[in-house]
DNA sequence: GTATAAGCTAGTAAAATGGTAGGTTTATAG
DNA sequence: CTATAAACCTACCATTTTACTAGCTTATAC
């Protein structure tokens, strides 16, 4: 259950979208620079979240990537589960057709449990509130190796 | 961030073992037979609980195993993380001095907060509730694929 | 029409996952 | 004391996932 890189860098550049919201398109470049991240890795990790609509492309010169939508309109969750699939879940979570006891099955609560802890977390916060956090912290703390 | 076989089967297993404290030790290919888990790799994981101090063995025919302590002594948290390594972990969080920023850090922050979300969830139950909890379900019902 | 940036597709080394296989030790029942 | 039942190694293996790299194509502002 360790946090995969994608997720990681995922999450770090949405946030530099985030952060300049409002200011014309991004470009990877400019992020991967920031976050000292591989240019064509983060490529492919921003088209997933242009693929989740969660992101706005703009092709040509000065163009760049923007938020689909304000920050204040994107959840955690919505850019995690995106990045990283279905959270801490098991395949009978989501289809309980899959196992034949799954309708009392303990373990299954636990998972169920589990699941739900992180997904409170990341549903009760929008990209707008993380942004909030950082306000007041030194702009270049958005760092997470 | 999708749990493991490994969990879910060593889970399960030292469910067993909880469930039959008391009355002596259960062999692994009473285990993997009920559980329908391969008898070899089962063998591994419990090793891997074994190891953490959570299950005692015994040698020599009618041997197997029992766990170390009453399953009401034993928490959720300590078989996960046995199993799974650390939970939701990002390294920052356990070495902070492996990230230049990571005091004022905002992603960290928000790892943080997901991390102890699920260890909440694990360290508020033992074994002994997980029992508790399945019976007046059918026995057979401890089950997860 | 050229530079700039996104977009696409394929490949790839290294690690993790989910096992198998086969032998060695220890204890007990008879 | 011997057969056997179990735990206890240790090594290997196929597949999948991860975290990239490489190189080409397409759109567009100037």
């Amino acid at each position: 259950m360790k946090l995969s890189s994608r997720s990681r860098y995922g999450f770090r550049a949405i946030l530099e979208l985030a952060v300049g919201y409002g200011n014309g398109p991004i470009q990877i470049k400019t992020i991967a620079d920031r976050e000292d991240i591989s240019n064509k890795y983060l490529e492919q990790l921003i088209a997933m979240l242009k693929a989740a609509g969660l992101v706005r492309s703009i092709r040509g010169p000065r163009g760049g990537y923007t938020l689909a939508k304000p920050p204040s309109e994107i959840r955690l969750d919505e850019v995690f589960s995106t990045l990283e699939g279905p959270l801490v879940a098991v395949d009978c979570l989501e289809h309980p057709s899959f196992c034949p006891k799954c309708t009392d099955c303990v373990t299954r609560r636990i998972w169920s449990e589990m699941q739900d802890a992180v997904l409170n977390v990341l549903r009760s916060k929008t990209l707008q509130d993380v942004v909030d956090m950082s306000k007041g912290t030194d702009r270049d703390a958005n760092y997470t190796i």
